[in-house]
DNA sequence: TGACTTCCCAGTCAGCCTGTCTTACTGTTG
DNA sequence: CAACAGTAAGACAGGCTGACTGGGAAGTCA
């Protein structure tokens, strides 16, 4: 697949923040959210970072009316997941389960999301075992 | 804390990795393992690729002897756990158990591992809440 | 129609990070 | 001392990032 995910940078995650949060948006609400004392140059960065982001692949934007609309083309599952995976790469060999261990072992889990998590596992283990791994 | 962490680049990395499966190593080694065509510059590179390693503080080298010995000061879960934080920081608020979830819901864990997690959950259980939870 | 406003587009820029390389200095050994 | 191996320090190009400028298109309204 090759893949060839480049990871967006904090400016850029901001405003997927916000795209998340409040659904497709134009340029300009975007830029008010980011910038709130606002100067006018701050327009263009907002759409610069766009355009990286719309190369990326992490955007869409709408340009059939005057006014693009723009809205994430990818959640925050998915980025999660392509993080996780770049960190999984680089430290274990791409596995992920000295990832999950190093999460439960850093006893930061409530009792309650512990459950949750058993509860996952246990419908994990009733799932065959679904062909493709990879 | 304010930790300050800063993280490391791939280059940095890999020296970190042969250092962990080495143990203490003279910069020639280093030079040599990560560059086996060995050109002459690339010793340069090393100590510059050191010398960062140690204002970040994942590396400590011994000035005691004319060749200088270096080892890391950092292990393979301490910096996973700081890039897993660090994620958490950007996608969750800070919180673990999404990542967790996520890791489970891949589906990329086999049934040895998932009873391995089962078992660290149980582990978990039985701690008490352990004072300081933060 | 023509001034005005709002928006989009393209290019430029400085600052930082990263890996590389050159040069100069230090210390050990024969 | 001469030769050699190591350390130290600075310069450098390329890429990335966020910020900015100027120009042009399109709509609005008197």
């Amino acid at each position: 697949m090759a893949d060839g995910f480049q990871d967006v940078s904090d400016t850029e995650l901001a405003i997927l923040h916000i795209l998340w949060d409040r659904g497709p948006s134009s340029i300009r609400q975007l830029t008010e959210t980011l910038y709130p004392e606002g100067r006018a140059s701050q327009y263009a960065t907002v759409q610069k970072l766009l355009e990286r982001l719309e190369k990326k692949g992490c955007v869409r934007r709408d340009r059939s009316q005057a006014v693009h609309v723009v809205q994430a083309s990818i959640d925050r599952e998915a980025l999660l997941g392509r993080r996780l995976e770049s960190v999984a790469q680089s430290l274990c060999h791409g596995l992920f389960a000295p990832l999950a261990l190093h999460l439960v072992r850093a006893e930061r889990l409530s009792e309650r999301e512990r459950l949750e998590l058993r509860r996952l596992l246990d419908e994990m283990d009733r799932k065959p075992p679904e062909s493709e791994t990879r």
